[in-house]
DNA sequence: AAGTGGTCTAGACCACCTT
DNA sequence: AGGTGGTCTAGACCACTTT
């Protein structure tokens, strides 16, 4: 068993992250200079550059040159089209509106259980919403939310005062950082749900996207079923 | 007119960029170690070593410590999965096999001289071909080569010697080396090609992946549409 | 002017691979 | 043993923002 090499940038990168998921630097806020920081660590400026960089490319901070690095955060426009795909024929992406059917409260299902580690039939928050794209209807989606990590979330989350864009409300609400999402996409015939809340008719050809959401715990905050027509907007994404 | 200000190690970064693109150093041949290089541009190992992080990072280059830095090529497995996206329910990844049922010479159709930059009627070759997953047959495929950058492509490509990979074939025959591509996906109902080519009903729901494929020095290689029925495989991607 | 992040250097030493 | 890439340092200077 020999001793594992672990770079000392990597050990600093881990440390700031332990703190900033500790909450010690709230999202929004500024760290310590660079140079500050590498004082503490007693690392070079180099070294602790190096790790900043890495916590760059992961979004979990933010660097501003001659004001200082930032704690990622949900408020900020640039986060916002990080998790959204759809766009129109000309490439244009524009943030949809969503319009509310359903929040409330349930016990969790198997794929829910499944998917946040909890038993069948703990408390978890549904919200079945639609969204739109220049006013036309194109998203149907089932949301679930684990409730063991947002308590009291029926009271923020009622079907009237539905924020548009959740991640803000965990970030704000909750202080839950979203970090990543997989999704797994297929194709479905539209049901009797789609044709009332889309406009498409029965049997229609739809996009279906699962969605399992995590943040910088890489605890699993959301799963999401997005039913989309595409007849006007579609999936996009880039591979390299 | 201020002048811009370019950092040094992007300059760098650039022009080996355009030495590799050249052909000075062929995919799979090692380039010049760091600090040959870094005394060839008279810079510090740091900066050549920013730079070629970079192209690391856009997957233009590999590095094995000990060995050198090699330019990237498609015959090594880690590439082959870097634009296959279909998994199974246990996220399970295969590389698919290929069946031709069509390997022609034509004119380019509206579409095609888009994608290319080419006249209407300029010369292109298509391919279709079906691809199985553990023996089932899941995709159809329709694809066009330019055939401006690929002389002669009807001599090495015809229907009973097509390659599995082709973008090995484009390494291996033309020195061409995929970089980068676009999917924009899709729902469609299955019609009578699909019907025929693949074990779904008409009507049935499938999933349209349209992609542009560009090599490194961004010239479109290739548009493939992709049909791809979703009972056991799924379109996986990361967000982050 | 002072403070922040961004670039660049020269040199040291470590880890890995080949001979 | 010798070469390669990988890590780390200490210090200099540049570019950008705020005071």
């Amino acid at each position: 068993m020999k001793p594992q090499f672990r770079p000392l940038y990597r050990q600093v990168k881990e440390s700031l992250l332990r703190r900033i998921a500790s909450g010690e630097w709230t999202p929004g806020t500024f760290l310590p200079s660079e140079s500050a920081l590498a004082d503490e660590y007693g690392v070079s400026h180099g070294t602790l550059r190096t790790a900043l960089n890495e916590l760059t490319k992961e979004h979990r901070v933010v660097r501003y040159q001659g004001k200082g690095t930032a704690v990622t955060t949900f408020d900020a426009d640039e986060t916002m089209f990080r998790f959204f795909r759809m766009q129109d024929a000309t490439g244009q992406r524009t943030l949809p509106t969503s319009k509310a059917y359903f929040a409330e409260a349930g016990e969790a299902r198997q794929d829910e259980s499944q998917a946040f580690g909890i038993p069948v039939g703990a408390p978890v928050f549904r919200i079945e919403r639609v969204r739109h794209l220049n006013y036309m209807p194109v998203m149907n989606e089932y949301i679930s939310l684990n409730c063991g990590l947002m308590p009291d979330i029926e009271k923020l989350a009622s079907l009237h005062s539905l924020p548009n864009t959740l991640y803000n409300l965990f970030q704000t609400k909750y202080n839950i950082t979203i970090a990543t999402a997989r999704e797994f996409i297929t194709a479905v015939a539209a049901n009797e749900s789609d044709v009332r809340r889309l406009d498409v008719k029965f049997n229609e050809p739809l996009l279906a996207i699962k969605r399992i959401t995590y943040d910088i715990n890489e605890n699993v905050i959301e799963l999401r079923y997005t039913r989309c027509t595409t007849e006007v907007f579609c999936y996009y994404t880039e591979l390299s």
